[in-house]
DNA sequence: ATCATTTAGTTACTCTGGGTAACTAAAAAG
DNA sequence: CTTTTTAGTTACCCAGAGTAACTAAATGAT
């Protein structure tokens, strides 16, 4: 099975590139729009609790939500730590959550429509195990 | 099958980065590695071809090669047409190829161990089927 | 043959996106 | 009450790629 890594990879820069296509109609990318997709599906968070759950740095998650709530979309709420800053979607973070999220599952049908339901199934069951896999080898260093 | 893009997409980082540290013993990147391999397995080759090939812009190829040329792993040769630059892999290339395929070759092993043959075969032929949507797609433009 | 067009490659500039280090302010631990 | 830890920000830097404008060489067309 020698170039899986390579194949998996070849596909990256046209999926990011069509994503990022379609979000430029709502004025984010798709980098915010993780935080967004976090956001409706575990409710209102801190910055770090993004950062942990997504393995990114904490830099990487402050200027992703400094744009969202530029752009109206997220907002922050106080909490009892005063050093936590907490954000929820806005009335229009909820809309746009729902729009692209419209989109992407319209997306993926038409670049999955002649793959089989149980192929998709199992190609979407092995990017965690692989990522489990890496993790642990990064735990051997 | 919602979030199918969104697995996809989340194991990226992880790979990217593991590959990178792979290759950074011998002071290349991931992006560079493919110019490698297209040499090693198409042969001399014109910037352009590997520009196509990889569906990448010519100054990208451009920075990539220089970058190996700089390191004495690909050299140009001439042809009858001067426009063109071709390259092809030195002896220090060959032994690098050598020496990183067989590295990732043996990544490629622990991360998918637990994985059966059968299921890896489906998802490793998935990846063209989708990149061939999508191209499909993007010329619906 | 000569002039216009196409092609290969380079250069300069810009963008996205992320990481690290150093810092502040607040909370927790001792 | 002092020390340590935690959340977040800021400043700086890097990888990697795209676009536009350009040069030089080859092709095509009259």
């Amino acid at each position: 099975m020698e170039g899986y890594l390579q194949r998996f990879l070849a596909l990256y820069r046209p999926v990011i590139t069509r994503l990022n296509e379609l979000m430029s109609n709502y004025g984010i990318t798709y980098s915010q729009w993780i935080v967004i997709y976090h956001l409706k599906h575990r409710g209102a968070s801190t910055l770090v609790e993004i950062a942990v759950q997504h393995e990114v740095e904490k830099p990487t998650i402050t200027r992703r939500v400094k744009k969202l709530m530029d752009l109206g979309i997220v907002e922050q709420i106080l909490g009892n730590d005063k050093r936590e800053k907490i954000i929820q979607l806005t009335d229009i973070g909820e809309n746009i959550y729902r729009d692209i999220r419209k989109d992407i599952t319209e997306l993926e049908f038409r670049i999955m429509e002649n793959i089989p339901e149980h192929e998709r199934k199992i190609a979407y069951e092995i990017f965690p195990k692989i990522n489990d896999n890496l993790k642990k080898e990064r735990e051997l260093h």
